[in-house]
DNA sequence: TTGTGATTGTGAATACTATCACAAATCAGA
DNA sequence: TCTGATTTGTGATAGTATTCACAATCACAA
């Protein structure tokens, strides 16, 4: 079956499984079931095979999936067989973190280039990376063309930050600050809210105070 | 009309929708409506009357919104008009990034602490916080029952820091670790994760390369 | 007072997502 | 080969979420 409409939803769940087939392979399983993956995500076996079976027919009846056939599967429906490049835009305490650490292990993702825009902080070294003139991110993305820029500036140079990359060039962007973005139709921005992801932990404590028995959420 | 079940998404809606009233406010805005909210969430107008008209008719017909009234009320559906404090586990480079920087202003939260295992770090400075030994979660968190705690620790320590955690009282945990975490039911642990907002980059990059009419999503 | 234009709150309709439940297929062991 | 225990893939169903569209309401000006 192939593939027409696919919701980001199933594309998360299917980054999912990838990680945890990558574990899989790394304790030496070579199968696993739906409701393996399924227990390891924290969803339904039935909605792990909804999500494979709107791309093809990728396990054994009676046994289960192949680990590594179906992760080799998943990379390319992702595209993460070759990972795109990624730059960082904003050597501040975030951005640096990331550059340095690669958020501890980013499966196959490599970090390539810091940028900022302060002439204080261009040529130091942040691990090992010299921070770059937010000028060159022009000529960077011009050799590379395919690049997912993660903004991590100050707050209130993000839309500054995202123009630039535009007009560099750069289609897919993930952003760490919190302004609503103007963003062009053909640029794909996804966002790391840590803030909304306290106030959502936040609420959810507050409320079970309150009612011990309120279940977590309506829709589980 | 009081709140019997109320997703998690209109949670988070409601986070953004306080997000830009403080912005709105900032701005010396006294009044908003509900097409401004929406635009400056990317979302429609009648979602947002929808998500607000669960918890009570906050608005005037034929004006909007009142922005300080919105806003507290928000704030108190969340939780957050007293905002819990924040702890971080693991003084790596995210964790000191976490701590030095308030991820760039994270709307009323302060982290208050910071721990790891590590003796070779503890003692040491995280910006202006020592950085204190694991040990004394268990008394922190029992001097201060709210809290929220941020597992900020390299791959594989994910487990143990939460296994402290859970033991010295923790309730609510945001997680930047990529491992399946066994939790128990009374605990909230979101997670937030940078690899598979990458992955989702990609896949949407990479397929529009391939066919660059399709749209983002199969549900916008 | 009356009219005009704007905006809310919400019933109804639509669109989307998850779950159920089972036929078909596979395996392993006797 | 046959039998029983598994597990997939999917039609049908149930459950959620979003959008449409409009009566009710409000602000304001003439």
């Amino acid at each position: 079956m192939i593939a027409e409409k696919v919701s980001e939803k199933t594309i998360r769940r299917l980054s999912h499984y990838a990680r945890c087939l990558r574990l899989a392979k790394l304790k030496g399983e070579s199968i696993v079931t739906s409701r393996q993956l399924a227990s390891n995500c924290g969803i339904s076996s039935a909605a792990v095979r909804r999500d494979l079976s709107i791309y093809g027919e990728f396990g054994k009846q009676g046994s289960g999936y192949n680990v590594d056939d179906l992760l080799v599967n998943l990379e390319k429906i992702l595209g993460t067989t070759d990972p795109p490049p990624v730059i960082i835009i904003g050597a501040g305490s975030i951005g640096c973190a990331l550059m340095v650490s690669g958020l501890n292990g980013t499966g196959g993702y490599s970090y390539e280039a810091i940028f900022d825009i302060d002439p204080g902080k261009i040529g130091k070294l942040c691990g090992e990376s010299p921070i770059r003139s937010a000028e060159e991110i022009h000529g960077v993305i011009k050799d590379n063309h395919e690049v997912i820029a993660v903004i991590a500036v100050t707050r209130g140079a993000g839309q500054a930050a995202l123009d630039l990359l535009i007009q560099a060039g750069c289609k897919a962007v993930l952003s760490f600050t919190l302004e609503p973005l103007k963003v062009p139709e053909d640029i794909e921005v996804r966002y790391v809210e840590v803030s909304t992801e306290l106030d959502v932990l936040t609420h959810s404590m507050r409320r079970k105070e309150r009612d011990p028995a309120m279940p977590k959420w309506s829709h589980s």
